[in-house]
DNA sequence: GAGTGGTCTAGACCACGGG
DNA sequence: CCGTGGTCTAGACCACTCT
């Protein structure tokens, strides 16, 4: 029983056992952020567990956002999260690089499309009203983060296809329309990964996640973006700082 | 064959073809919230499919916040989520209580402290300054939500120990001590609730959570709470309505 | 004590990634 | 092609809840 017992427990837990033990390597920098696990069939072979073990110890570290799985590549050591305030307009480009990291970003789809209901009465505009629909999928250091569809009023930003989305739309709505935002509106919750947001971001789908939706406002009160993202639960923090009301 | 296609049949994936039944039966309002599910041997029979399988499906809607478990008393239909602006100052009693819910709140300890070089830091103050610390559990229509960590300036509350924490805080500090906050620092990040949180919500290690930091301050910059609150993944939506700085 | 979920075993085949 | 994780089976025993 308990052969070498790794680290912390007499847990008698063996996916537990297994959770601490490559936790440790990872807080001891014995395995560093983007370096790859050793095999589920090699885990399993070295503990002396069932493989389902194994998996479950994984899938524990996974939760806690440690380790991330590519699909049928293997397990690697999560990358540390970017911190996002969303009271802030700066775009993901300038905070990612700010934080020393890489960002990127690749258009999915960009289309005009008419106001669907729903979308009328957020942009308080008449059904049928113009808008433009942006769908992109954003990295940090190579790594898929998010994705998101982004929504603008096309009578606030004429002719906006012809720019391109790969970079920041924050400097083109500034810039090329002297757009800027006054005041957003946000909320985000946990939530799974699943169907299209899962596979853009290739991970299982169920994977946790964090689900924010922003409403963007000029100073006349305009709303200006309408956006939606679906971010990797171990790839970001929210930081928040503001006067009570 | 990419599978964005909710249809519960194609699949193949016995686990999804049962994620999509039970999210069916759901949406449906066949099952409302706070009902218990079928035990996973009966749905191992009616489905014929390993018990296994039927788990993997329940993970699904666990990530997904759908569903719960008590721990070995079966999976139940999640509640919906109670809303929290953190920009705001009114307790949890009463943003919960105007949700339509209620609201309750258990005190599991409170001291008085000397400030650890940490919180010493956070509060710019010497070590070993007195603090107190209060660590409550909250519930939401009798279902534990979060677990929380407050630190107060015994400086700024003398003598706060005397009072009940079963109640409101907030109103504590605002009519015994004149304290109001102006200002709100908060950070959260996905989580895994472990340890001493899992144990206090009574949920199963390595379930995702949502972990909340909040510094209040006065107006004249005094720290007035340190807060560290772990949510329920499920049982929570951050809303936050700021103007642009 | 009966029923539930929690943990675990020891296999199996499949689908996809990457050399 | 081989190695990887993804899915699945059919059992087993344990720890706890509930009544």
């Amino acid at each position: 029983m308990a052969s070498n017992a790794p680290a912390s427990r007499s847990d008698g837990l063996h996916y537990l056992s297994l959770r601490d033990a490559i936790a440790a390597r990872i807080t001891a920098g014995d395995l560093k952020p983007g370096d790859k696990l050793p095999s589920e069939r090699r885990l399993q072979e070295d503990l002396g567990v069932a493989r389902g073990t194994v998996r479950e110890g994984l899938f524990q570290l996974e939760a806690e956002g440690v380790i991330y799985r590519r699909d049928r590549s293997g397990w690697y050591v999560s990358p540390p999260p970017v911190v996002y305030d969303p009271t802030r307009w700066e775009g993901f480009m300038s905070y990612v690089e700010a934080q020393g990291r890489i960002p990127a970003t690749e258009t999915i789809s960009a289309n005009a499309v008419a106001a669907d209901p729903l979308l009328a009465d957020v942009f308080s505009r008449p059904p049928g009203s113009p808008l433009y629909v942006i769908r992109r999928r954003r990295y940090v250091d190579g790594r898929a983060v998010l994705v998101e569809r982004l929504v603008v009023d096309a009578a606030l930003a004429p002719d906006l296809l012809r720019f391109s989305f790969d970079q920041s739309l924050t400097s083109i709505l500034k810039t090329e329309y002297g757009i800027t935002v006054a005041r957003n509106q946000v909320s985000m919750q946990p939530c799974a990964l699943t169907g299209f947001e899962a596979e853009a971001l290739r991970v299982k789908s169920g994977l946790p996640g964090l689900a924010l939706q922003r409403r963007s406002y000029d100073a006349q009160g305009r709303m200006v973006e309408y956006d939606h993202e679906h971010w990797r639960h171990d790839a970001v923090r929210i930081s928040v700082d503001t006067r009570v009301r």
